[in-house]
DNA sequence: GCCCAGGAGAAGG
DNA sequence: CCTTCTCATGGG
């Protein structure tokens, strides 16, 4: 993999296991949506971006950035120091099951998001569907947060930070209709606020073990489980986080044959048969499971 | 009009 | 520890 800058666009040569479609339609964020013309606007890190990705060329174009923005944001928040194609074989290898829904889902990679933005984004994300988990954050950043760019006269903002929220009240964030998990979000911000970014920070240190981590998650306001598992997948690097959403419940009975219910079993199967790489298998199974709803809608499983 | 969504907190066993 | 109820909102 080489970078190099002309003109103000990044290009990112010999960029494999990769995909705009697979990475940002996974369900791991939600500020990022495609055009007419197949390129991706989002922002991340308090940067507005457009980004379009040649999968013929393995080409990777990153419009209106700079070859230290690449190096400094980019190039980590895509995980592009990952080789995925080495994980996709210790997956796939004695897992038919899970070599067809690589084979689906082959360019997925797991962004390295912002904590905070993380954090409240799953907060909102609970017992709601995706396409309103954007609506609601989209209208938080225009509501609260500060504007950070514009790309053919569409604005765009960051979220609010942890001491903004904190501050604000119920009726600040009526127009976002979070509805109940808007109180949730504020006891959350408090929480960080008085406790200090560094604390939610140091969650994703490689010094803590990722059991730890997502046991410090679940203590703020709105993070159970499932919540803290994205956590602590898509910000802080614990790939061995495996979350449990009513699509991976479905997905594991179809493909597994696993009682919908029976979410320890699901634990169990994941740590023994993904390991390390449960969270990254776990994507490849949301996609597969979201993108074929037929098998999602069978009454049996497909044995 | 109805079921459901990347669930969690509270209450009660 | 586990089960059940409730919580806003609107997508499909």
């Amino acid at each position: 993999m080489t970078a190099e800058e002309r003109n103000g666009v990044v290009f990112v040569e010999s960029v494999k296991d990769f995909d705009l479609d697979n990475i940002f339609d996974c369900g791991q964020c939600f500020r990022w949506e495609k055009t007419e013309t197949g390129m991706y606007l989002g922002t991340a890190y308090g940067r507005q971006a457009a980004m379009s990705y040649d999968k013929d060329k393995e080409l990777l174009k990153i419009y209106g950035s700079s070859l230290e923005e690449f190096e400094g944001i980019w190039r980590h928040y895509l995980d592009l120091d990952r080789d995925y194609s080495s994980i996709k074989h210790i997956l796939a290898d004695k897992d038919p099951v899970m070599a067809k829904a690589i084979e689906y889902g082959q360019g997925i990679r797991i962004l390295n998001q912002e904590k905070w933005e993380t954090l409240i984004s799953f907060i909102i994300s609970q017992n709601n569907n995706i396409p309103r988990i954007k609506k609601c954050i989209d209208s938080l950043a225009a509501t609260l947060g500060k504007k950070i760019g514009e790309f053919d006269g569409r604005e765009f903002f960051a979220l609010p930070d942890a001491e903004t929220l904190a501050g604000a009240g119920l009726d600040d964030l009526a127009p976002c209709r979070l509805g109940y998990r808007a109180k949730y979000l504020i006891e959350t911000a408090r929480q960080v606020a008085e406790e200090g970014l560094d604390s939610l920070k140091k969650l994703g240190d490689d010094s803590v073990s990722s059991e730890e981590t997502f046991e410090a998650l679940k203590r703020y306001c709105g993070v159970g489980p499932k919540v803290a598992n994205c956590i602590a997948l898509f910000s802080m690097g614990k790939t061995d986080r495996f979350p449990i959403d009513v699509w991976v419940r479905k997905v594991m009975n179809r493909l597994y044959g696993i009682a919908e219910n029976n979410m320890k079993e699901m634990e169990l199967f994941a740590a023994k048969n993904f390991g390390r790489y449960g969270g990254i298998a776990q994507q490849y199974l949301f996609y597969y499971i979201t993108h074929n709803k037929e098998i999602a809608d069978e009454d049996s499983n497909i044995f």
